[in-house]
RNA sequence: GGCCCCGUCGUCCAGCGGUCAGGACAUAGCCCUCUCAAGGCUAAGACACGGGUUCGAGUCCCGUCGGGGUCACCA
C-alpha cells in the first residue's frame, strides 16, 4: 500500500451537488494537497432506486467551478479504478464471500415485510434486526441461495465487548457492540451497501483518512468491525462537523439554498464559496478571514478544526462576496459577468466597463448587476411626480420650480464645453447655486432625469459614461414629463 | 426513547490554567458624502448551569440541562 495521504470525496449520484459536500470535499482537497497527497472522487451509486441522471455530471461540475481539482476519479481515471461503485459489484461480492467463509457474515432470508414489523414493534426500546437467520446452518443457507432464494448478507456483530476507534478531531470513540445492528452489506438485488462498499473501496484504493460528514460516527463501528473481519488495518477518520440551519437542524434545502449551482447562477463568486466554507468550521493562525483557496490549502490544520456544527449565515456568505467582487480588477469583474451570463442581452458594450466600475463596490451578487445597472442601457419609465425632490414626502419645490430647473438644466448641459464628471458637476452646482437651490435636490432632479431612479450610481460619472447625447435626450425628455405634474 | 457528538456575544471564529474574554458578520449611532454603497470611528452584546481539581478556571474532571446526529436491503 502507498505511503502518501490519500483522501477522497465519494458522493452519491441522488441529487444535486450540496454544499455540505463541498464543504467536506473542501477539506479533503486541502489536506491532500498540503501534503502532496492525492484527491480520489468515488461514485457511490449503489442505491438503483435514488439514482439521479446527470447527478455525477453536475458534481464533477461544481468541484470543477471551485477548482478543487481531483487526481482520480471516473472522469479522470487512475491506477484505483473503477470509481463508480456500480462499476464494481464483482469486488464486493468476492469480498462477501470472504466473510461468509470466515463466518463473520451470514446469509439473511427475512423479507423486508418481516423486517418492518419488527421495526414497528420495537419502536422505543432496543432496535435493529434480531439476528433470526444468524442460527440457520451456513451449509443450509448456502443451499437454499444456490436454489435462487432471494437474500441479503448481514455482517455478524461480536454480541459482546465494545468496538474502538479515534476519531482525529474527538479523541477516542467507544460503542458497545450490543448496540451496533447486524448491518446488511449485499442486498438482494446483488449490490453492496453503503458500509460494504465504503470499506471495501477505501481500502482497494488506498484512502489513508477518511474525512467525511459528524452523521457518520455511528457507523463507524460497523466499519472497524469490517476491517478486523477482512483482515485489514483501518484508516483515520476525521468526522466534520454538520452544517446547520439558523434552528442548528442539519442543513436542509427547505430552510436553505443547498445546492452549490444555485449559487452560482445567484452570483456567488468560486472564491467566495470557498472562502466562506472554510471559515465554517474552521480558522486561520492569524484570524484573517478574506483568504483564497490557495491560501486555505497552506494553512488548514486539523487542530484549527472546531467540532461545533456552524449556523450557515447568509449575511456573512454576502458580505464576502462582495469582497471578492470588490477585490477583481474591473475588467476581469466585467469577463465574470459576461460568461457567466449575467450581462442581459443587448447592453450597450460601450458603457459595460463604466457601469462595472461603477457598481463594483455596490453589488453582493453578480446577480444584481442586471438591473442595478438597467438605466445605462435603456431609459427608464417614471413617474414624474419622482422629479420632485421631498423630504419625508412633503415635496420641496413646486412643479413650475422643478420644471424651470429641468429647462435649465438642459441648457447648461448642452453647453458643457468637457464631458466628464468634474466638469459637469461643477456645472451644475453653479447652477444650483445660481437658482438658489440646495445642489442636493437639484441633484435629485438631475438623478431622475438621467437614471429614472432616486437611487443610483454616483450622477456625474454616470454621466460620463451615458454620454452627452443620451443624456440630453434624457433629460429633454424629463421636461416633457414635467408637463404633467400638477 | 437507546446510543453517539457538541455547548464562548444573535451568527461565525480566537482563547490551548493567570487576557479589561479578542476579531468578523449582523444591529445602532457618528464621520465621509449628490442618492445608494464602499470606507473610517464608536456602542451594545457571550464563557448554559451546578459541583469538584488548583494559589488561580472559558480552558481539566464529573453531573444536570440544552442542541444536534443516528437507530433502512438510503447514502
Amino acid at each position: 500500500m502507498t505511503e502518501t495521504v490519500r483522501t477522497r470525496i465519494a458522493p452519491s449520484p441522488t441529487g444535486d451537488p450540496h454544499i455540505g459536500n463541498m464543504y467536506v470535499a473542501l477539506v479533503n482537497w486541502a489536506f491532500a494537497r498540503q501534503s502532496g497527497g492525492r484527491f480520489i472522487v468515488r461514485i457511490e451509486d449503489t442505491d438503483r432506486a435514488r439514482f439521479v441522471e446527470g447527478a455525477e455530471r453536475m458534481f464533477l461540475e461544481a468541484l470543477a467551478w471551485l477548482c478543487l481539482t481531483h487526481d482520480e476519479g471516473p472522469d479522470v481515471g487512475g491506477p484505483a479504478g473503477p470509481y463508480r461503485q456500480s462499476e464494481r459489484l464483482a469486488i464486493y461480492r468476492e469480498h462477501a464471500e470472504r466473510l461468509l467463509a470466515s463466518g463473520r457474515a451470514y446469509r439473511c432470508f427475512c423479507a423486508a415485510e418481516r423486517l418492518a414489523e419488527l421495526r414497528k414493534s420495537q419502536k422505543g426500546e432496543v432496535t435493529g434486526y434480531d439476528r433470526r437467520c444468524r442460527a440457520i446452518d451456513p451449509a443450509d443457507a448456502a443451499r437454499r441461495a444456490a436454489a435462487g432464494q432471494p437474500h441479503t448478507v448481514r455482517l455478524a456483530v461480536p454480541p459482546e465487548g465494545q468496538t474502538r476507534f479515534t476519531d482525529g478531531l474527538r479523541g477516542e470513540i467507544v460503542i458497545e457492540n450490543r448496540s451496533i445492528d447486524d448491518q446488511v452489506l449485499i442486498k438482494s438485488d446483488g449490490y453492496p451497501t453503503y458500509h460494504m462498499a465504503v470499506v471495501v473501496d477505501d481500502r482497494l484504493m488506498g484512502v489513508t483518512h477518511v474525512v467525511r460528514a459528524e452523521e457518520w460516527i455511528v457507523s463507524t463501528p460497523k466499519h472497524i468491525l469490517l476491517y478486523e473481519a477482512l483482515g485489514w488495518q483501518p484508516p483515520l477518520y476525521y468526522h466534520l462537523p454538520l452544517i446547520r440551519n439558523p434552528d442548528r437542524s442539519k442543513l436542509s434545502k427547505r430552510r436553505n439554498p443547498t445546492n452549490v449551482l444555485w449559487y452560482r447562477q445567484e452570483g456567488f463568486l468560486p472564491e467566495a464559496v470557498v472562502n466562506y466554507l472554510g471559515l465554517l468550521g474552521h480558522s486561520m493562525p492569524d484570524q484573517r478571514e478574506v483568504f483564497t483557496l490557495d491560501e486555505f490549502r497552506a494553512e488548514f490544520s486539523w487542530r484549527r478544526v472546531n467540532t461545533t456544527g456552524p449556523v450557515f449565515d447568509m449575511d456573512k456568505f454576502e458580505w464576502l462576496n462582495g469582497m471578492w467582487i470588490r477585490r477583481l480588477p474591473v475588467d476581469e469583474l466585467a469577463a465574470r459577468l459576461r460568461s457567466e451570463g449575467f450581462v442581459p442581452e443587448g447592453f450597450p458594450q460601450d458603457r459595460l466597463l463604466g457601469a462595472v466600475r461603477l457598481l463594483q463596490e455596490r453589488l453582493k451578487r453578480l446577480k444584481e448587476f442586471a438591473d442595478a445597472a438597467a438605466y445605462f442601457a435603456a431609459r427608464l419609465p417614471y413617474e414624474a411626480a419622482l422629479l420632485v425632490p421631498d423630504k419625508k414626502g412633503k415635496p420641496l419645490k413646486a412643479a413650475a420650480e422643478v420644471r424651470a430647473a429641468v429647462a435649465e438644466l438642459r441648457s447648461v448641459l448642452a453647453c458643457a464645453a468637457e464631458w466628464n464628471a468634474a466638469a459637469l458637476e461643477a456645472g451644475a452646482r453653479a447652477l444650483a447655486e445660481r437658482l438658489g437651490w440646495k445642489p442636493a435636490d437639484l441633484f435629485t432632479v438631475l438623478r431622475v432625469a438621467v437614471t429614472g431612479r432616486r437611487v443610483s450610481t454616483p450622477l456625474f460619472e454616470t454621466m460620463e459614461v451615458l454620454g452627452r447625447e443620451e443624456c440630453l435626450a434624457r433629460v429633454e425628455e424629463a421636461g416633457t414629463r414635467t408637463g404633467t405634474l400638477p
